[in-house]
DNA sequence: CGGATGTTTGACTCGAATCAAAAACGGTGG
DNA sequence: CCACCGTTTTTGATTCGAGTCAAACATCCG
């Protein structure tokens, strides 16, 4: 049945059987977001593990200017960012449906049960926490410390990276990815320009980039 | 005995009975490094996990432009923050002692069985974790969207707020205070300057800042 | 096809970094 | 306890990256 898949999407019940698989699936719930959608906002009680089990959901904040802040982009088999699942606290983040999107969420005092009865889940959940909080930290040591150019450039060699190819669509929208390097959709616009015009890229149509010098893009400071 | 402080000082170890704590004890390591020293940099091996028994250290990353991210200010009874502890990985932030400092330290596979066999250490872990997610996403936010002044104005209420007194004393020099904000030591220098103009603050001598007004201070755009 | 949404380009402004130098501070040893 | 030296902080002058505003242009989708 297809909605067995988020269980067996995630990495953080891999090392469970079946049976116990079925355990969970009975526990889970399932929910449908069209695209444009919000699942949850700031000060929303936090109360369920959301797991997606297909699709892709932005999670942002606003700072106290209004202004919003990418922090996350969750895919297919990423679980919510939110890290204060276990305590009891409001979210500080929002998510937002970019295409339509499945979502399974485990109620928290079940999730925390789950914990004490398989250990191992905790630990795949520190796991996940562990490479967000490393992604956090060089995303905020490059806005803080490099240029939107030598972001731009490296968001681009990095996502080609975990894509492996050097063609690829860009998948936010340039105002989308603008709040998640911390600069405009302008600057973004100019410097793709820039770096077309260095030879280092070629833009295609459908927000397509293709990497011509990824070496040289690296040096970009 | 002095050394059986790191353990009682931590929280995650907080709902063990005295029996466990000894255990524990029995497996730490205790470290002293004067102030300056470093504890670790990248690319060491994080094969332990570090609890600061005494003393203040700082860590952060560096850019690929050489420049110094401040991520961290581990005070006593803080553990390590880096977050990959529990897979094999190596550490991509640097760690120093500020002032005189204790450590103790765990090594990987004894806290990986300490979290089997005490599924309430790997709770109390993930939410150490989750909070500094949480602090990590709202610092990210700031140094993306608001200008040195909000950024300041938010660290000073912020610090007064949690040392619960409008008079403190600034735990960091500016170079590394400006390095935490994502500025330079010249831009603080000049904002604190232009509080104290506007009679917000009041600045005295052994970096000790009074707040006048909390309220405008967190007004600042 | 047409309107809305997203993107590009241009002109302008401004915040904050940089560079340089003076001033203040703080720890050390005599 | 004070004088001294290195470090930290302040102040000033200047530069520059990148944000803002506005308008033209492209693209997407119903």
């Amino acid at each position: 049945m297809a909605e067995h898949e988020c269980v067996q999407l995630v990495p953080i019940f891999s090392e469970l059987g079946s049976e116990q698989l079925d355990i969970i699936e009975s526990i889970v719930r399932h929910h449908h977001y069209p695209a444009g959608s919000t699942l949850f906002g700031a000060d929303d009680p936090l109360d369920s593990l959301m797991i997606v089990a297909y699709g892709q959901v932005k999670v942002y904040q606003l700072a106290a200017n209004g202004r919003e802040q990418l922090l996350y982009l969750l895919q297919t088999g990423d679980i919510d960012g939110e890290a204060a699942l276990f305590e009891n606290q409001r979210r500080t983040s929002f998510g937002e449906a970019l295409v339509p999107t499945d979502v399974c969420s485990i109620r928290r005092s079940d999730f925390q049960d789950l914990m004490q009865k398989y250990p191992s889940i905790s630990i795949k959940v520190l796991n996940v926490f562990g490479k967000r909080l490393n992604q956090l930290e060089r995303q905020t040591t490059s806005t803080a410390t490099e240029s939107v150019e030598a972001r731009l450039a490296n968001y681009i060699t990095e996502t080609a990276a975990a894509l492996k190819t050097y063609t690829f669509k860009l998948s936010l929208k340039k105002k989308d990815l603008a709040t998640f390097l911390g600069t405009t959709p302008e600057s973004i616009s100019r410097k793709l320009a820039l770096f077309e015009r260095q030879g280092l890229i070629t833009q295609k149509p459908g927000k397509v980039i293709e990497i011509n010098d990824a070496d040289q893009l690296l040096l970009t400071e």
